[in-house]
Order: C-alpha cells, then structure tokens, then sequence
DNA sequence: TTGCAAACTGAACACACTGTCCTATACTGG
DNA sequence: CCAGTATAGGACAGTGTGTTCAGTTTGCAA
C-alpha cells in the first residue's frame, strides 16, 4: 500500500487521503452507504469536486480503493501465514479495529459490492488454504468450493452478529467459538452429542455413512 | 399473501403486479440492481409513473414488497414445520426457482438491503428453531443467536457458491451437504478425521475441553 | 343504472447529482 | 528556475427524483 502511493506526486497522495477519509468519516456519521455522494465527500475532503473525477470514476471506485488500503495489513498476515490460520484472530482484530466502519458496511445500509467482495475474497483464502494443507491427492467428502464459501459465509454471519451486538465479546473469543463451531460441528456448538435425535425427520442425515 | 392483496381495488392489485414483474424482469435482464430506476420500471409495466409513487416510496421499497410475495411460500412450509427442519431442501428449492433473481440479488450488483434481511431471517428462523427443540434449562457451550448467525451465514454461503456455478448440483443435493457439514463439522466435510493435526498451532482447538 | 369515490394519466415543475468542459492558479521535481 | 502536473472553480447539458394538478377512466355500492 505504501509503495502504491509512494510513487504518486505528494498532492495527489494527499488528495486521495483526504478522499479515503472522508468518505469513511461519512460512512460511520450517516450509517449510510448508498445516499453518500461525490459533492459531500469533495465538501468533507476540502477538494473540488473536479479533482475527485481525476482519481476515481464514482463513489464506488474510491469504496474499493479504500478498501485495499484497509485490506493491506490482513493480507500481510495471510501471506505470511499461509492463509487463514484456524484459531488465528485477525480477521476478527481487523473487524475490531474498524468496527464502526464495518458495522455499517456489513448492514442492511451497507453495500453489496462490498460484503460480496469480501466473501469472495475469505473463500478463496480459505480455499486456497484447505488446497495447501491437504495431503495430496486427497479426495474431499464434499466439493472444496463448497466448503470454502460454507466457511466464508458462516465467518461473516459471526462477524454481523458481533458488530451488531457492539462487540461484547473480545476479538479472541469470538474467532475461537467460529472456529471450534467449524470444526467441532453443531452438536458441539450447542452441546447435545444426541442432536440429530431431537430434530424431526433427519434420519438420512445419520453423520457416518459417506 | 392473496390475502394481504384481496382487499385491494382490482385496479391496484394489478398495477402492483405490473410493476412487481417488471422489476424482476429488469433485475433479471440487466444483472444489476442499482441502477435500475423508477422510470424504466414504470415504462416496462406500461404503468404512469405518477402511479408508483401512489403505491410506492421508491425502488427498494417495491423490492422489499416483492420479496414479501416471493416468500409468502417458504414461509408457509416453516410455519409448517416449526422452523427450517434440517435436511429439508426447502429453501434450496425456492433458491432454484428464482435461480436467475438470487443470482443478481446475491451477487456484488445486488442488494445489501436484500441480501441483510435475507441473512437475518434466516438467523432468526434457525433460532426460534433450535430454542424450540432444545431441551428446557438446556445450558448451550456457545451462545445461541451466534450458532443462528453462523449457520445462517453458512447457508448464504453455499447458496451464493451454488448459484454462481450455475446450480451444477440440484437443491436437494447441496441442501444435504450443506446440512451434513453443519452438523458433522469441517473434519468430516474435507475427509479428514485427524484434519486438526494437519492445521498449525491448533493446539487450543483440541476439540475435546469445554 | 346512476353517481360517488378511487385509481390512473400526462404534463409540468423545482431540485439535486452527475459527468465533462474550460481557464486560471499553485505546486513538484529536475 | 522551468516544464509538467495537480488542483480550483465556474459553467454546462443531461438525467432522475418527488411533487402537484387537472382531467380521464374504472370499480363499487346505493
């Protein structure tokens, strides 16, 4: 991110600063995303509105450059890691961090573009995870895609349901009950080994066969 | 549904059927949400646009009355069957018949608004289901709006995988999976029962205490 | 059937945001 | 210091919005 910006004239990095935090200042005041326009974050950035089209073509195009600025320090620690670690807490550290800010996004007020990107991008880490961990060879009981957006999904539920609780729980925790619900399965989760018996017609799903 | 509808004059009842199958139409065509506006819904449903606004406040909340008729039906069959019964494909099906609409809704140029009360309903069903079917006094190991956003999450998950590869696998399939991955735990999904050892510094996901 | 109330039409309007000009000014890096 | 570049600020046409209003059609009940 650093060397993204570095080459750029000092004026343009500074625009584009202002930009970028404006519009997360905007984002967090209204709770809004979609009402959010050019004129108010020029107006919020102390920029002409002319300036703002030599940098991004729409509101959109800044969200995504912002973005990866604020994706930059995640994907460093993927990169090192090899990918999303289980027990590793710094997604949810990250979500901490910008709270406010995902809180938002993540919502009903949010932006699609943005939570599906999201999504798309914790599959493919978790995907390309499994792939590397994986004897090789391996045959999967079920497709790896499948369980990769499984896993994505059930990680930003978690994620929705901490932000919109106000955090109450640490970061720590909360990654550490996703994780052993993933790998332990509901019956753990819920603590009821006999689980499938109390459910009402589950008799094809008896857990051993495959 | 019918009900919600019958009371209406037969002019209006059809006006917003007009206008409810053109949005879904234009979603459907244009594979984006967001720009679609008043005036193309209003032309496609040969309706004055005078007249959507005697009925409606804007396009989301055309869409959110959509989605109300959309699921008048799955709603039933949960009512039915006191929530979202596992290894009932239901909501998979409903996923298949409007394949092309979730498409669109689910991905990056849908609706957050959409897309969030999707998630939420989901969570809320799957609650009201596990609260009913647990025992009384029943102490949960996690807490349980977080197990119901977690699996509602999850199910998002594999609906947006499922669409996005244009459904190779039909709705009862991917619901099994789906389910037996819930409730059977990511060792099982991948085929793998020792699946922890193979990870790094999992040592606190023993899988065991608790 | 008639008459009233309701739904619909089409045109007009002010307003706001967009995207793109243009010229003038201020700054950066060599 | 100079050439190149970023920015400012005003102007513009285009487009969607939300509302008003007068006039027409339609449903329903007396």
């Amino acid at each position: 991110m650093t060397d993204r910006l570095a080459r750029l004239d000092p004026r343009a990095r500074r625009t584009r600063a202002l930009l970028r935090d404006a519009l997360m200042e905007l984002i967090v005041e209204r709770g809004e995303y979609d009402s959010i326009n050019i004129k108010e974050i020029t107006a919020r950035a102390d920029v002409s509105r002319t300036t703002f089209y030599l940098h991004f073509t729409d509101v959109d195009h800044l969200l995504f450059d912002t973005m990866r600025d604020i994706y930059a320090e995640i994907i460093a620690v993927f990169e090192q890691n090899d990918g999303p670690v289980p027990g590793d807490a710094h997604e949810f550290r990250h979500i901490a961090e910008y709270a406010d800010f995902y809180r938002v996004m993540f919502s009903e007020r949010g932006s699609s573009a943005f939570l599906s990107r999201v999504h798309d991008y914790f599959a493919e880490q978790i995907q390309h995870f499994l792939e590397k961990r994986l004897p090789d060879g391996h045959q999967t009981t079920l497709p790896l895609p499948l369980v990769a957006h499984f896993m994505a999904g059930a990680q930003i539920g978690v994620m929705r349901w901490w932000l919109d609780n106000d955090q109450l729980l640490d970061a720590d925790s909360v990654a550490t009950m996703a994780d052993k619900l993933m790998y332990n399965g509901l019956a753990w989760g819920v603590g009821l080994d006999d689980l499938n018996a109390i459910m009402c017609g589950v008799d094809h799903l008896a857990a051993d066969e495959a």
